[in-house]
DNA sequence: GCCGAAATAAACATTC
DNA sequence: AGAATGTTTATTTCGG
């Protein structure tokens, strides 16, 4: 395509994922939270996970309950915080671009961050494939032709009714490239006119929450301060925030009114603390914390010990903290992609963080914690799996990250047969052994495996004895 | 400057 | 036939 005919586009180059990097500004006022407040959030939060672990993942309601429970907390003496608006009023600003300024009308605002009127010039935050995700999630059968996807992201975001046309090719291009998403079998659903209805893969599912939890709203977005500036607020658990969308059960439950914004408009999930709505995160190993944090991590704790009291019941997935590996959906490579569905692997699995010392910074990644995956072997394969630097572009088109982490897995899969549509080459190629033979990536796999495997390990023997598993988790912690 | 992630554009195929 | 839908490739942008 000429270059000339991109100059020309009016949205090239403010790509909503862009607009993604953490546009917050910190409050002043975080800290007015009790002490008191903290152990009673903790306990509910206990409680609440507790809760959590009866529910299926299956459903968000467990999510947005823990949101509830959180949106109460922030109302309890934390300060709201706003995404930046660039001059234009189209795009957030990242905050390497602005400094914070007392006389920004929207620091403070709970309301202001992405409300209807801003919304309806204003590009969403979300990208698109979590528009799609929202989308698929609103529809009552968790599945949606494209047109009705088309609608949904029209009637929540405004901002689309008057955006050039190519939004529309970019979800049609965001549902055939993004693993995530998947077509029903036409045989089940016909009668719906052209095309097809489109779902959520249930294994990437996680990893699209993943990515609702990176919505740029959320204040504390590892980019937007630095700890050293900022005093501890909120604790490290809470640092990634799922947003609520108007069609969220939990919104719904309320009436619209949790968070106050008109019926119907897209919620600015930052708004809300919740971010222990994913308990088993694992909080590393960081500078000194308050007690709030120490309270709530005492609570995830707590979960966490339960949870692996009975492991084969449900966990809420788990977030990884690194900002590498977690930075979307895609790059973090499904853990129960890992396994493959010919393992049996599903959202019910359990999985753990794998942290690893470092002195410049932790770099926790995801690893299931199953029985496939105990093993060198299987940690081995992991990050065999894992896409290689420097392969972006030379390995073949490749159209960004939900489109590069397919990238890499189709490639993978064209290797197997250039004749089968994409999505069956994929899953051809989930059956096949990986082929990779970097040896830096062979010395990554023995380096993470040994972390990975270890604890894998410990945690399946710990899985065995409860007496054994609280000696393991302090060792482990030792 | 490189890389990753995502957006965007467009060509082409398929389906209705 | 034409529009909608789906797939694929190429390019661009921007933050880290």
């Amino acid at each position: 395509m000429p270059p000339s005919k991109k100059a020309q586009s009016p949205s090239s180059g403010a790509s909503a994922s862009q607009g993604m990097s953490p546009p917050y500004r910190q409050g002043d006022a975080a800290t007015a939270a009790s002490e008191a407040e903290a152990a009673d959030l903790s306990l509910s939060l206990s409680a609440s996970f507790s809760k959590a672990e009866d529910e299926e993942l299956t459903s968000l309601s467990w999510l947005h309950e823990s949101t509830d429970l959180l949106n109460s907390f922030s109302h309890s003496g934390l300060r709201s915080v706003s995404p930046l608006q660039d001059p234009d009023g189209q795009h957030p600003r990242s905050p390497s671009s602005s400094s914070p300024s007392p006389d920004d009308p929207l620091l403070g605002d709970p309301h202001s961050a992405y409300d209807l009127a801003a919304g309806a010039n204003r590009k969403p935050p979300y990208s698109f494939s979590c528009l799609i995700f929202m989308a698929i999630e609103d529809a009552p059968n968790k599945r949606l032709p494209v047109k009705d996807i088309y609608g949904w992201i029209l009637e929540h975001f405004p901002y689309f009714a008057s955006a050039p046309t190519g939004w529309k090719n970019s979800v049609r291009h965001n549902l055939s490239l993004n693993k995530c998403f998947k077509k029903v079998d036409k045989d089940r659903s016909q009668s719906i006119g052209k095309g097809s209805l489109w779902s959520i893969d249930p294994e990437y599912r996680h990893n699209l929450i993943q990515a609702l939890k990176k919505t740029p709203y959320h204040p504390y977005s590892p980019g937007l301060a630095t700890p050293s500036t900022s005093p501890p607020t909120l604790p490290q658990t809470f640092h990634h925030s799922p947003p609520l969308w108007s069609g969220s059960p939990l919104f719904r439950k309320n009436g619209g009114v949790l968070l106050q914004v008109p019926r119907g408009v897209i919620q600015n999930g930052a708004r809300v603390r919740n971010q222990a709505l994913f308990p088993v995160i694992r909080p590393l190993p960081v500078s000194p914390v308050g007690s709030r944090t120490s309270a709530i991590r005492s609570s995830l704790g707590d979960y966490l010990s339960r949870g692996q009291d009975s492991p084969s019941r449900y966990s809420p997935p788990l977030c990884s903290e690194d900002l590498q590996d977690d930075h979307t959906y895609s790059t973090a490579k499904s853990p129960s992609r890992l396994c493959s569905p010919s393992s049996g692997l599903d959202d019910d699995d359990d999985i753990i963080a794998v942290e690893i010392q470092s002195d410049v910074k932790p770099e926790p990644r995801e690893i299931p914690l199953d029985s496939h995956i105990t093993s060198a072997t299987a940690a081995a394969n992991y990050i065999s799996q894992q896409p290689l630097r420097g392969q972006r572009r030379s390995s073949g088109p490749g159209a960004g990250t939900l489109a590069g982490s397919s990238l890499w897995t189709k490639n993978r899969a064209r290797g197997i047969s250039d004749t089968l549509p994409l999505k069956k080459r994929r899953a051809a190629a989930v059956e096949k052994p990986p082929e990779s033979d970097d040896e830096e990536m062979k010395e990554a796999a023995g380096s993470l495996l040994h972390l990975a495997g270890v604890r894998a390990c410990l945690n399946n023997i710990t899985n065995r004895t409860a007496k054994g598993q609280k000696e393991q988790k302090d060792a482990l912690r030792n």
